[in-house]
DNA sequence: GATAGTGACATACGTGGCGTATGTCAATTA
DNA sequence: TAATTGACATACGCCACGTATGTCACTATC
C-alpha cells in the first residue's frame, strides 16, 4: 500500500496538533493546558510541537488564526444575507456578540489570546473580524447612511463593546434577560450612528 | 523600644506583598512573575503569601481590587469637576480611555485579570468603574438628556469600547494620531445617545 | 505572671511542566 | 545506492508552584 506524500503527512500532523490544542485551550484554558497531555492526545509528543510551532505560544497563534478565520467567514455570510446595507451591518454586529458567547471563542479569543499574545490589533491576521466591520462601515459612510467618522476606529469601538457585552452575558445569572438588555442597548448605540433623519430604520 | 501592635504589623506585611506583586504583575505580567522573586523583594517568603492570600490568584485579586479602587476614585473626581452632567460624563469616559493607556492598568486589569480571574463583571468589587458609569447614566436618563436605555448595559458597552480602544492606541505605531481617531469616534458614539434635538452639545 | 494556645511567618520537600539538546529513522535527491 | 535533509521522539535539567511541617512571638486565661 502506497504511502501518502510527505507534504500531506506534515499538513496532517500540524492539523492534528492545532485541533488538539484548540480543544484543550478552549476548555481548560491556555495556562492549564499541558503540552504533554494534548500532544499525546493527538498521538504525538512535544517534539513535533516544538518543531512545527516553536513552542506553546506558536500553537496558540495558530489556533487563534484558525478561529479568527472561521469567525470572519461566518460574519461575511451574515452581512451578505441581508437586503439593506444597514440591516446587514446591524445583523453582523449582533452576530458578533452571539459568537462571543461560545465558550471556545470566549476563552481563546477574549481571555487567553490577549493575555498571552498581547493586544489583538497587533495580531498578524489583523483580526479579520475588525476588517469585516471596517469595510462595512466604509460602504455605509460612502452611501451617506451614517455620520462621518473614521471607519477603523469606529469598528474597534464597536468590536470592544460587543466583546465585553458577550463576557457579561455569558457570566450573568440570567443570560437570557441580560442578552436582551445588552442587545437592546447595543442597537441603540448603533442607531446613534445613523445620519440625521434616518433614525429608527 | 516598644513594638508596634500585631495588627499593624500584619497590615504592613499585606501591604508590602500587594505592592511588590503589583509592581511585578504590572511590569512582567502575571504568568512571568515569580512568587519567590517578588516576595523576596518585599523582604518575605512565599509562606507569608500563602498565609494571607491563599495563593498567587488571591494576590492578583487583591492587586486588582486596589487598582480598581484607585481608578474609581479618579473617575469620580473627574466627572464631578464639570459643570453640566453630560460634559462630566463625556469627560469621565475619555478619562477611562486615557487611564487604560497606563501599562500597569492595561497589563493587570485588561489582559491578565480577565484571563486569570475570568470576566471582570464577576469580580467581587463589581468593577467600581462600571458602577460609576452606570450611576452617571441613570442621572442623565432621569434628566431626559439621553435616550431611554438600560443604564448598566450601556455602561458595559461603553466600558468595553473604551478598553479596547485603549489597547489599540497603546500598541499603535503612532499613538498620538490613533488616540485622536479613537477619541473622535468615541465622542461621536456617545453623541448618538443624546435625546433628539440635543446633538452636538 | 506563668502557661497554654493561636497565628504569622519561614523552611523543606515533592511534583509537574517547560525548553533544549540530542538521537533516530524515513523520505527525498543525485 | 549513498548522502542529506528534516520530521519527530527521547532524555535531561531547571524553575516554579503548592503543601506539609516547623518555629517563634504574641495573646489570653487563670
Amino acid at each position: 500500500m502506497a504511502h501518502k506524500p510527505r507534504s500531506e503527512m506534515i499538513a496532517e500532523t500540524r492539523a492534528k496538533l492545532v485541533a488538539a490544542a484548540r480543544q484543550a485551550f478552549g476548555t481548560v484554558g491556555y495556562a492549564a493546558a499541558s503540552m504533554d497531555d494534548f500532544t499525546a492526545e493527538a498521538g504525538l509528543t512535544r517534539g513535533a510541537l516544538y518543531h512545527h510551532f516553536g513552542g506553546k505560544e506558536g500553537l496558540l497563534k495558530a489556533v487563534v488564526a484558525e478561529i479568527d478565520a472561521e469567525m470572519s467567514q461566518r460574519l461575511n455570510g451574515i452581512s451578505a444575507s441581508h437586503a439593506s446595507p444597514w440591516q446587514g451591518f446591524v445583523a453582523e454586529c449582533v452576530a458578533y456578540i452571539e459568537m462571543a458567547l461560545e465558550p471556545e471563542i470566549q476563552r481563546v479569543m477574549l481571555l487567553d489570546g490577549p493575555a498571552v499574545l498581547g493586544d489583538p490589533s497587533t495580531w498578524p491576521n489583523q483580526t479579520g473580524c475588525i476588517n469585516s466591520l471596517t469595510t462595512n462601515l466604509k460602504r455605509l459612510l460612502q452611501d451617506g447612511i451614517i455620520v462621518d467618522t473614521d471607519p477603523e476606529a469606529m469598528a474597534r469601538l464597536i468590536s470592544g463593546a460587543s466583546l465585553y457585552a458577550s463576557l457579561w452575558i455569558a457570566n450573568a445569572d440570567d443570560p437570557q434577560a441580560t442578552s436582551k438588555k445588552a442587545v437592546g442597548a447595543f442597537k441603540l448605540l448603533l442607531d446613534g450612528l445613523l445620519a440625521d433623519g434616518r433614525k429608527s430604520s
